[in-house]
DNA sequence: CTGTTAGCGCCTTCAA
DNA sequence: TTGAAGGCGCTAACAG
């Protein structure tokens, strides 16, 4: 076996092969200018003999153009980024597109050197979904001349975006919760200092004071998401002896698929029983709230939706015969799913709860 | 707003700013031969005033080396992917290189003509873990000259891949099972035509020849994942009514993720309930196992070791240090963890069925 | 140690 | 309708 494999062919190979110049081969195959039919013909048959595919590298050399896009989240496998991701790269696909992506890990340095790593590979835009810090600062400066979507951030009314409205939706799960008669219940969230964090909280706030009354505040938990930590701070909330000032909460409302997961699991593993002795409302991110009894009411919105506009609003600005379009932002609406994990106060409260676990007794 | 931003600083603009010529500024800025210390200064100082940064397309140009790698899916949602190719992104871009993704949506077109973008685009190295035909064949012609890393495909003996010992463990999973008593098992699994199904039925047969028994050929389910399917499937098997020829199933192995849902559901439709009614060995690809009541014994392996070894094996072969290495395997093993949801059959035989949807009786 | 030069493969003017 | 030539930004040879 040969230790170099023969280079590939290139297009002067074609024109060679064709009997005509390379500006005629780059004109036939690319259908461009005048040409004709006969030569088109031979150039092709020139190309296909000798199987020649076009470096698309020398092409983004010189049309300045790469048709390829970058996509930043914190964590690719979180099924709500997969999500996303899956539907804009379809879209992409179909654009004729190339999808880079790459993970975050939550970290503000990896953050911006992959933005520069991107802008380094002349990628023709980004679509954010990570960024750490939320600024029209730091974007400006990092994405300066390339066009950018954002992913449920706010970077100033410059940037196009496509957003949740987790501000209705937290409220929407509120008073849900409220008007069962829960007061003492826990919002658990990701993205503390971020755009979805501050939105949910907000309505969370709003619910209450709408009906005149006051959150505990000891009962929001921001944190990233992370299966391990919602455990151990659902845990905290359920088995610390319930005070007159901090009693455990009724209920929980948990926005992030791995934060469910890891509440979910305090909350069995306390010995409590969903919907008798707590209430929740999760997130449709995943189906496991279809699979776990009784089935989880969820606040959901169209994953798929939301990476297809993203896909949509950037390939907007990537049309080069659109002269320049203003920074558009997409809305995306939430849907409270009934389903049997909340309950009224009232019937929580008759039951007394068996612990599973003897030995924090 | 200007409507055309200034165009980047080329390293033509660092050399005259620094007043050095275009080559020596290349040297400084790559640390490649001989420079002084007081020049690398100068160019620096030069870069950074103008905010230089070096053009990965025209380097690539040059370097015939672009520093991408590209990953083909069947679905980038699936969490089984979604977890490998995070942690291969993760290994990747330690290495300084960044990833390319693409779902192939089973779609055997649409793989040949993503490999031929990613080849178009230059791709240093490809990891398959998607294609419909496996076949040395279609793999040289169409990967030609491009490293490849395959997961769990077979390639032949040429292809580097990383593949998991799916048959050990559908002959453990299987194993228990006779072993708790069931004679009749159904195995749900996707890739029918592919390694991992080839695999996995041909050691759920081993483990019933080993006792001297032969598997209902009747029970074996091998379709692309689909949840919807699996559900009907199950479904199908569970309510028609039983005869002596073509008894219900007493356990199931689900060894996909959207399968294991789907039959799942398709159980607590019919009425039944696990482990009592029927057992189940699932697939760890999530922690849906984990959530369910009872937990499921599931057939794990370890999906980011997947991923970092396929990366680790294409950079390898991506060094251009060591000559070619020879195509190496990495072999994934497989765990059987025991949970809840597998009883023995004489405990299951003894309950009646309470079916939900009455409309079927 | 540094400057000059020649392309990498392609597209796109400009002439013919 | 076609051919010739220039250059995208960079690196790697070769001179000095």
């Amino acid at each position: 076996m040969s230790q170099a494999s023969k280079p590939r062919a290139t297009i002067r190979d074609v024109a060679r092969q064709a009997g005509v110049s390379i500006g005629t081969a780059s004109r036939a195959l690319n259908r461009t200018g005048r040409v004709s039919d006969e030569t088109i013909a031979l150039v092709a048959k020139a190309a296909r003999q000798l199987g020649y595919a076009p470096d698309g590298v020398a092409r983004s050399m010189r049309t300045r153009s790469t048709g390829v896009v970058g996509i930043l989240v914190s964590d690719l496998s979180n099924p709500l980024y997969a999500a996303i991701i899956t539907a804009a790269e379809t879209a992409f696909q179909a654009a004729g597109y190339s999808l880079l992506v790459a993970s975050t890990h939550n970290r503000q340095a990896k953050e911006r050197s992959l933005i520069d790593i991107f802008r380094g590979r002349r990628v023709d835009g980004l679509i954010l979904g990570a960024c750490e810090t939320e600024s029209a600062d730091m974007l400006s400066r990092l994405a300066e001349d390339i066009p950018v979507v954002a992913l449920d951030r706010d970077f100033g009314p410059d940037c196009a975006g496509v957003h949740v409205d987790h501000y209705n939706g937290a409220l929407k799960a509120t008073q849900y919760l409220l008007n069962l008669g829960h007061r003492r219940i826990a919002l658990f969230t990701p993205g503390a200092h971020l755009r979805p964090g501050r939105e949910r909280i907000a309505g969370f706030r709003d619910a209450y004071t709408q009906m005149g009354l006051t959150p505990g505040s000891d009962l929001v938990r921001m944190e990233r998401s992370a299966m391990e930590f919602a455990f151990s701070e659902a845990l905290a909330l359920l088995s610390s002896a319930p005070t007159a000032e901090a009693p455990s909460p009724t209920a929980f409302i948990c926005l992030g698929t791995r934060i469910m997961t890891g509440v979910l699991q305090a909350i069995r593993h306390s010995g409590r029983s969903i919907p008798d002795d707590v209430s929740m409302v999760g997130v449709g991110d995943s189906d496991i709230s279809l699979l776990v009894s009784p089935n989880i009411t969820t606040l959901t919105w169209n994953l798929g939706a939301v990476g297809t506009a993203a896909a949509e609003l950037l390939l907007k600005q990537l049309d080069a015969a659109a002269p320049r379009p203003a920074p558009e932002r997409v809305l995306i609406t939430t849907e409270l799913m009934l389903r049997d994990s909340c309950a009224p106060l009232r019937a929580q409260a008759t039951k007394p709860h068996r612990h599973k676990n003897q030995e924090t007794q």
